[in-house]
RNA sequence: GGAUGGAUUCCCGAGUGGCCAAAGGGGACAGACUGUAAAUCUGCUGCAAAUUGCUUCGGUGGUUCGAAUCCACCUCCAUCCA
């Protein structure tokens, strides 16, 4: 099977400008690609890890990838997909979070030997004249179409700033230098970019008479089309300082039925045959397609041994309610009020609850127990020893689970 | 720069002097049912030493016994005019 084919069976593969050239280029390793990633936060999420998967599976298959770190254009801001305006960062903030991709992409990329190139955008943005800008690059975009592109349609209802407005221009450029340094010659990114990477392959085309490409991935939304990888408390991160392996892995653990083989297919390496076996799955069969969508990706992201250790705390912590590898929080002596602690203070100390208000309700409506027994008496307190050795397990709702250790 | 309309809790949105921690909906959270799923039903949704107290309705100041609500100034947003 081709790589091309195999990226269509995989359903990611959303929009292209010329199917045939662009199988043609992939199939025999002779693209070199990029995919740019705005610095937004910190770390990468689950959003970008698809197109890091992308760039995995193109790089096997010979071609070289370019990844673009956005210091230039994170000073902008994509109104893309957006209904209000991005915060502006700081350089600094900036630069900070282009530091911290940088180390996560080279987990998944393999960048010796010129394998892979990794650039910033900010290298030539930075030091561009405007109005040499406006000359070289503005001349060659109409503004009536730019307006007609689906990201800036739905902005005009609400607003669109100068600034914004430009993000367009900006990317359309980084395709256009990166074409000329680098032979360049496709661009790939989620589907809400398509109308930003247009703009690339035509300045190419105005500007030099060469022919460029853009293919764009289909976005990962849920059965109820709302894009996938967030919880309410955020993005599902990549960092496991931010999402610890185990609630990376829970995360999965936990999608819907109707999203769990369309998961595996987009994001796994798992064979396509293996694949459509468990497409073949129904009911609480797929339950175990779940745990191994959870536990293929966390083995991706965390390694093998973080993958193990969460399927396995998971397992032990469904089943009996205990587990080695549980998230734990160690407790301080300030915690404790005569040698003894009060349920609600337990909750607040264990993030489990942000307010002793919510700790209540939790308390009140049945919703809390320590080592399997419900509690539900607000002023329930427990001894400090209690807490020594394996500790206690406090768990909120089904699926929230700390351990309180306290040792002298 | 001018005219008009607007800013309310996580979001949408009611409230135009006391009965307002603020209707209704969505979302989130919890419970029941399940398969760590979905759907459904129920509860709940500012904070706390919790039949009470405290802080909140874009910001600052004022009127009043009492302000989300009235007044002044400011900030931001939308639409039209330039």
């Amino acid at each position: 099977m081709t790589i091309f084919d195999e990226l269509k069976a995989r359903g990611l593969l959303a929009q292209l400008t010329d199917e045939e050239e662009i199988k043609e280029l992939i199939n025999n390793g002779k693209a070199t690609f990029y995919i740019g990633f705005d610095p937004t936060a910190d770390s990468l999420h689950v959003g970008h890890f698809m197109a890091l998967c992308l760039m995995k599976r193109l790089q096997m298959a010979g071609n070289r990838p370019i990844a673009l770190i956005g210091g230039g254009t994170g000073m902008i801001g994509d109104p893309s997909g957006r209904s209000d305006m991005r915060t502006m960062m700081t350089p600094e903030m900036i630069q900070h979070n282009c530091d911290c991709f940088k180390k996560q992409m080279s987990r998944f990329i393999d960048f010796s030997e010129g394998k892979a190139l990794m650039v910033n955008n900010a290298d030539w943005l930075m030091d561009l004249n405007y109005i040499e800008v406006l000359r070289e690059v503005g001349a060659h975009f109409s503004v009536n179409r730019m307006l007609a592109a689906e990201c800036y349609k739905q902005r005009m209802e609400k607003g669109l700033s100068f600034l914004e407005f430009n993000y367009m221009i900006m990317q359309s450029y980084d395709f256009y230098v990166l074409y000329q340094k680098y032979g360049c010659n496709m661009q790939f990114g989620g589907d809400d970019q398509w109308s930003n990477m247009l703009g690339g392959t035509e300045l190419i085309r105005r500007k030099l008479g060469k022919d460029a490409y853009a293919m764009t991935i289909t976005l990962l939304l849920n059965s109820e089309g709302k894009k996938m990888g967030k919880t309410q408390k955020g993005a599902v991160w990549l960092d496991p300082n931010k999402t610890s392996p185990f609630e990376f892995f829970q995360y999965w653990r936990n999608v819907a039925d109707a999203d769990v083989l369309k998961c595996i297919r987009m994001l796994t390496f798992l064979p396509l045959e293996q694949i459509d076996e468990m497409d073949r799955w129904e009911g609480s069969e797929l339950n175990k397609a779940k745990e191994i969508l959870a536990f293929e990706l966390t083995k991706l992201v965390h390694g093998e041994e973080e993958a193990q250790k969460a399927l396995e705390g998971a397992k032990a912590l469904f089943s009996s309610g205990n587990a080695e590898q549980m998230p734990s929080v160690s407790l301080e002596a300030g915690n404790f009020v005569e040698d003894k602690i009060d349920i609600l203070s337990m909750l607040t100390v264990s993030g489990l609850v942000t307010s002793r208000s919510e700790g209540r309700r939790a308390v009140e409506q049945g919703g809390v127990s320590v080592n399997g027994e419900k509690v539900d008496d607000i002023k329930a307190v427990f001894g400090k020893e209690q807490f020594s050795g394996d500790g206690l397990v406090l768990k909120r709702g089904k699926k929230n689970f700390k351990k309180l250790i306290y040792t002298e």
